[in-house]
DNA sequence: ATTCAATAAGTGATTAAGTCACTTGATGTG
DNA sequence: CACATCAAGTGACTTAATCACTTATTGAAT
């Protein structure tokens, strides 16, 4: 329905007890639909006002958001996936980029500086915008889906143990390469970049959880 | 409760009567709790028999169920983000490699020629296999997921566009540069692997859809 | 002794009608 | 004009059932 009628995040749905009717079930069961789409962050619920949709319905990868990060290994385990799979793809936009998303990835450069921001609006995140620049929607998704795994410990991170000045030296750095096309150039300064975050964390942690 | 208890894939839950008692609500509440769980796959319901654990539980990456690929783009992009990611994942797996991660590997490389058991067992799956052997989870799953977005396409592809004999080819020189310890030839054969398979798919959709 | 159909208990799926909690815009007063 | 009040609309949840399905047990026929 929400397809059919092309509703986008932010539009209102009709009422739990308006879609009873139409779906002919009572509100329990349209309840249980409704949770199932708020669950893939395709809807969310907002009490004594309504149901809107949300940022879901355009994103194909998530995060499972019901497996606690107890369960999960150490944040030096996503870094070192980002170390790998981030340079590639900022090579891959200094191979595509169009002049719309260099214009982007310089605005989100900046916004880099002020991070709070970064976890509201993802596509001013940078290294966001580096994948999207990409020009394949699909990295794009990845790159996002891979940033809020651990959401909290990377906040975390970005506020207390990165240097944001030496950030955004290294965000600018990677946007001239990219800007210039250069993909080799793109992708090794990224990977020093995620280098260098993560080596700021492992001596922070301490090397005994260093691997 | 699901961690508390410890509880594996296969492993049932209580039942909804017994389970709205212990929280103190009724089971029109609890079933909306455990169809968010359901929506993530960390548990799913056999009608009749009970509620049971799902392999999502330990799943941190996903295809979001919600989202028909009616909105998504076509298949050419998946395979474009897949050789821009794949490859270095490659490369670390030839870095990385233990001896148990080289016999799934051989076992996945075999497996390949009967695709059938690839979609219910992803451990099975050659391309999961390998980014296993990176000995990071999360590259891991970030393969596994990637390889349920489309899923159906991506059956049918293996089904009717492969030449079987020459994936079989392809991925055994593959775990040959991984078990050489040569990231760089591991990483070239994936790419290679995959632009071929991406080839075949777009000259079988024809010119128009090649972007 | 074995096989197989009937059965009963347990489970998920859904209904029905209602109450409570919260938000929001309209109303009216100072 | 500012601000408290109110009422309508919305999600959240309850209660007490019934229906649909699975599964292990039972018992009769082979």
């Amino acid at each position: 329905m929400i397809e059919a009628a092309g509703l986008e995040p932010g539009d209102a749905l009709a009422s739990s007890r308006e879609l009873a009717k139409r779906f002919e079930v009572t509100t329990p069961t349209i309840r249980e639909a409704l949770r199932r789409l708020e669950a893939t962050d395709v809807i969310r619920f907002r009490h004594g006002s309504g149901t809107y949709v949300s940022g879901g319905v355009n994103r194909r990868l998530l995060v499972n958001p019901h497996v606690s990060e107890s369960r999960s290994e150490s944040v030096l385990e996503l870094l070192d996936a980002r170390i790998v799979l981030e340079p590639p793809v900022a090579a891959a936009a200094a191979a595509q980029r169009s002049e719309d998303d260099l214009q982007a990835l310089t605005l989100s450069a900046d916004n880099a500086l002020k991070p709070q921001y970064a976890d509201e609006r993802p596509e001013l995140h940078f290294h966001v915008a580096l994948a999207g620049a990409s020009g394949n929607l699909l990295l794009r998704e990845t790159v996002e889906a891979l940033l809020q795994v651990r959401a909290r410990d990377q906040i975390e991170i970005r506020h207390r143990y990165t240097d944001r000045d030496r950030d955004h030296a290294d965000h600018l750095r990677i946007v001239e390469a990219v800007r210039d096309g250069d993909p080799d150039a793109a992708a090794t300064l990224t990977r020093d970049h995620l280098v260098a975050i993560r080596d700021a964390i492992a001596t922070t942690l301490g090397p005994e959880q260093a691997r």
